[in-house]
DNA sequence: CATGAATGAGTGTTCATTCAT
DNA sequence: AATGAATGAACACTCATTCAT
């Protein structure tokens, strides 16, 4: 029976405990993206973390304690990397920022269907709803800075609500056009851009 | 290792067997959606569908093509429900038309969203992408019926890219609002129309 | 579908290790010995062999390879055997000497007529051509051996061949006495005895 | 649980009956040559058979009366081989002879290592002592028709040991001969001769 | 602390046998 | 008689978790 203890069992404080974990959740991760919640066991991460399954357990009491740490890792990645994205969003161009956040989110998917939509199936089971608030909160936080700088186009949004409608769409869309047999990133780009553009701009 | 055979093995010709094989599939799509892939074993599902696990064997050679299965009559029901309300759209009204088949699209939704990321996870495990062209083609189905009823509104559009989009941004949309704790449907539909008629639009 | 890996899977290094390895052989050898192919199953060897059926894939990564370090076992069991005898075969008798190696050949057929008649069985079945040429070094050594001290009777001889047909011989004629109801070892010793040497005579 | 009962349940008395039994007892042979025990199974018997599970189970009441019918089986067409060729054995021409029922013995054996190995240990497993005899008298009266023809050259044998004796000895040798990755049946052929010759001769 | 051998409940799948049709 | 759908005990194999070293 699962406890309920989903917490990493120690921060680890730092130099080698540190490495290890990280090592654990980037094998999970790995494991996750090629080979899906099949091939997802704690033995098998702890062989490709290099470390024993005792190891393992002495950072995560249990396999689900895992997954919640895979999650935030993976929402904390892709919030870094879309917050850098709109650091540098050039002035006035409005489809151009767009551009380049959607990017920023592709980074993160590619190859990376298997652990987006592990990760999505383990947010449903396990009873994290409180971590769920972070892609609020983190749409929120870039539309708040869109919103800032170009006021003209955005003023009608509530940032509440779009903060999260907005990044489902891109990663719907991004994710149709990725998990093609011939992927064609040409076009995700495009009518994720196309997405948003016509939600913010139309509505 | 998983034998390729993905195809049901025996297409139940009438009565009782097609009996049999039904209630295995519902009794798949129940356990799923209450319990996740976690919950979902061929033993499970032949105990509640009140058949024994042999039988479940005599229709499917394996849990992967149970798997299938259930994808297809998911795909299945959910094109039919669309396809039903495209036939009575009103006249003229483009935004009520989209509410209406948004609204088609939610019905599988509702307390489904456990089954809904797992067919999402499996679909992107399985070697179907064939079978994933169902989702297009229902797309461009749609799609074509509004752009003969709507032509003023929909002449941009291009229905092999749109026909792949907009069913996914659908989706997207309608599950972010639909997996929260407390699910806010009203939402959902409200920003799924305004995502789908923002993207007609305004492209 | 059985993997084509049938090699064991650790060498087990020492210690409790060791032990357990051989508990499993050992008990896997005693289940096909009194209840032939069909009493063994994994499950039932672990339990034999005091440990649980996890113990027994660490070591075996599926039950043909267990069979296949089993099929290694009695080879080399009977190999050393065998061996040892031809080390001591008494000065000039060549009559004596082969019926010493035939009672050292016999020495693991008492009881084992079961064990005996799976291992052929399974020889068969399995991708294991390379393995069964153990048999042919082992009847080529030993003929080595009596050639080079019996020249005069054995100098027309092909050990290439003969290094096949005699093990084959000696075998087949011990289990065809061993076998039967109320089994004749004298008999069978004798008649092993004197096919061997009709066939180094007289040929 | 076996019932003792390892009789046919009906001796079929003639035309479509008959035509059902052997087609069951082919059918039984051909999997066993191919696949050997593993792929023994009755469910596969009867559809290769091209009749269903029932009819089987009309004939045998269980598996192993089945196995038991098929081991009768083989042993009389060996007998029947084997007998056919003694008839019309060369006047006078000792080796000529033994060729000449090696040769016969050896029509039952391409090919059907699996089948000939799994009937041996399934007759270890059986009860069916006295069923086994088959193979003594077989044997006896091969051997005594050919002690009639060549008094000169078999005068000393004891029929009732060599008559098992011969027989395993032809098999063994020409199995293993038959059973090597590229089998070489011209030297099975000669071995088997010579095997039996020298048992002859020389003892 | 780290290790990895050991555990055993759990899961996928098979197959001998029955029985309603 | 013949059929073949249905049964469910049995079996191969996995994997989360523990604990002696």
């Amino acid at each position: 029976m699962r406890k309920s203890a989903l917490k990493p069992r120690k921060s680890p404080a730092q130099g080698r405990a540190q490495a290890t974990y990280d090592a654990i959740l980037e094998a999970a991760a790995q494991l996750l993206s090629r080979q899906g919640l099949a091939g997802f066991n704690t033995n098998a991460v702890a062989a490709r973390a290099g470390v024993s399954v005792g190891s393992l357990y002495q950072y995560f009491p249990n396999k689900d304690a895992l997954m919640v740490a895979l999650i935030q890792r993976q929402q904390k990645r892709q919030q870094d990397t879309v917050t850098a994205s709109v650091a540098v969003l050039p002035e006035g161009d409005l489809e151009g920022a767009v551009r380049l956040i959607v990017r920023a989110a592709m980074r993160h998917h590619r190859d990376d269907s298997l652990l987006a939509s592990a990760i999505d199936h383990e947010e449903a089971r396990l009873p994290i709803g409180d971590l769920l608030d972070g892609y609020l909160v983190q749409g929120g936080a870039v539309l708040a800075h869109l919103m800032a700088r170009y006021p003209q186009a955005l003023g009608k949004l509530n940032p509440k609500i779009a903060g999260r409608t907005l990044p489902a769409m891109i990663r719907a869309v991004v994710d149709s056009w990725s998990n093609l047999p011939v992927p064609q990133l040409d076009i995700a780009e495009d009518e994720a851009v196309r997405a948003v553009l016509g939600y913010i701009r139309c509505s």
